[in-house]
RNA sequence: GGACAGGUGGCCGAGCGGUUAAUGGCAGCAGACUGUAAAUCUGCCGCUCCUUGCGGGCUACGGAGGUUCGAAUCCUCCCCUGUCCA
């Protein structure tokens, strides 16, 4: 078996590096992997996560990928739920305060984040912990002792903090207590190693310092890169509506995948596949000197990030639709179908704000107006056109909004 | 506790008595072009009704009242945020 006790440590610290922003610092890394070799004993490799978001997306893949890499070098992966954490709200890139969430929804958040990792984590290798449970047990006395240990300037010295005190924002308390209460995390669990986006950088650090306080040697901080979303320019968020949800059924994600521009697509390669960067590169002159089609290197792309949630198979069914319904300009293979009763005479415009093809009314009008709205195959130009018989219609909005009706 | 500055549509940010559903930017949507790309160009971008008209109604500028023919704009009280002083 091929893990940590035998590969050579420096193969094991070029695996990791891969991707990686910055390591802080790679000396003590390159320590504690060789102390590792010798004692047998696997590093302890943490990662947190605020259980705020319900769907994983392939920007959250580029972390859990890099977790991934340890526990294929048969490392312990912690995969903790932030879900005392969660109550606080991470004030990392933002410019307010987060909104706080119930426990409840905190907890049912966490079920679903555990569901979707596994997709890429082993289930049984991978240790799953909240920090609740020490957090819980704390106790205000224990909290008050915690904040002892760490002074309001080195706090204030984080960005997202030093920018909201220049522009006037307001800076909520418990804020200050999230990087403490992260850092402590890693206290609780004697962290080696702690994963994050350069985002956490803050609170990464802050972990090595309490370590040190509470006599424990400093954990490695690694940051992994932030991955733009769609439009290549923003991070890629769920509030933003930028991103690849890894649930999304296999059409949506092709579609996404390719909607992204030439450059963003060597990104994504980069960060979410393992191909090896000297065939990026090919790739990249190929693409430059008209060997190879852009369109095909990014279905591929798309195809291979596809494998990883759906299988093969549904990635390549993915890749013939796609053909199918955007290069050719057919109609897609399974249309959602509705059956409606509905009185009739009925104005197109009501029809499609009822069955969801337009936000309101107006918007289904203003669809209609430039053009964006067809009917068995028609473009429709009059926002006063109206349905007086029964039968099927099939309703095509936009590039991508398909719906067939049948009216009775 | 005191003094001052602010709170405008998804976000940023103008407007400071009427021609304002509210300039502009970003985001978003649609059309053209294409490789469903990206970039670019064009249009749209509160809801609703119909007789689709530079049409009617409703809702909107932190909240509640008030002044006025008329208020995002003036006044009062309240809530929230920031800065400085204690």
């Amino acid at each position: 078996m091929n893990d940590f006790k035998t590969i050579p440590v420096q193969e094991q610290l070029e695996r990791i590096r891969r991707g990686a922003v910055e390591v802080i610092r790679e000396e003590e890394l390159l320590e504690k992997l060789k102390r590792a070799q010798k004692t047998g004993k696997p590093l302890r490799v943490k990662a947190g996560f605020d259980p705020t978001a319900p769907d994983i997306h392939v920007g959250h893949t580029v972390l859990i990928r890099k977790l991934k890499h340890f526990q294929d070098l048969g490392h312990v992966v912690i995969f903790l739920i932030g879900d005392f954490t969660g109550l606080i709200g991470d004030p990392s890139g933002r410019s307010v305060t987060r909104k706080q969430l119930t426990k409840e929804a905190v907890l049912e958040n966490a079920e679903t984040y555990k569901q979707q990792i596994f997709k890429i984590l082993h289930p049984q290798k991978t240790v799953i912990d909240f920090n609740s449970r020490w957090m819980s047990q704390l106790g205000s006395e224990g909290l008050v002792r915690l904040c002892s240990r760490y002074t309001v300037a080195r706090m204030l010295e984080r960005e997202e903090f030093s920018n909201r005190m220049k522009s006037q924002q307001p800076i909520a308390m418990h804020e200050l207590l999230y990087p403490l209460v992260q850092g402590y995390d890693s206290v609780a669990l004697e962290a080696d190693v702690e994963l994050g986006g350069t985002d956490q950088t803050f609170n990464l650090l802050v972990g090595r310092d309490l370590q040190r306080e509470y006599g424990q040697e400093s954990q490695v901080v690694l940051t992994t890169a932030l991955l733009e979303g769609l439009d290549g320019v923003q991070k890629m968020s769920k509030s933003l509506g930028n991103y690849i949800g890894i649930n999304e059924p296999p059409n949506e994600q092709f579609g996404k995948v390719m909607s992204i521009s030439d450059e963003l697509m060597f990104r994504y390669y980069e960060l979410l596949t393992d191909v090896p960067l000297a065939d990026l590169q090919k790739l990249r002159v190929d693409i430059a000197a008209g060997h190879r089609h852009p369109m095909d290197a990014k279905a591929d792309l798309a195809v291979r990030i596809i494998t990883d949630y759906h299988g093969a198979a549904a990635a390549e069914l993915a890749r013939e639709e796609f053909n199918r319904v955007f290069r050719k300009r057919e109609t897609p293979e399974d249309i959602e179908t509705k059956n409606l009763s509905i009185a009739l005479p009925i104005r197109l415009t009501k029809l499609l704000a009822s069955v969801n093809l337009a936000p309101s009314i107006t918007e289904a009008q203003r669809l209609i107006e430039s053009g964006a709205v067809h009917m068995n195959g028609e473009r429709i130009t009059d926002a006063k056109a109206e349905i007086s018989a029964p039968g099927e219609y099939l309703f095509k909005v936009g590039k991508r909004r398909f719906l067939k009706l049948l009216i009775v």
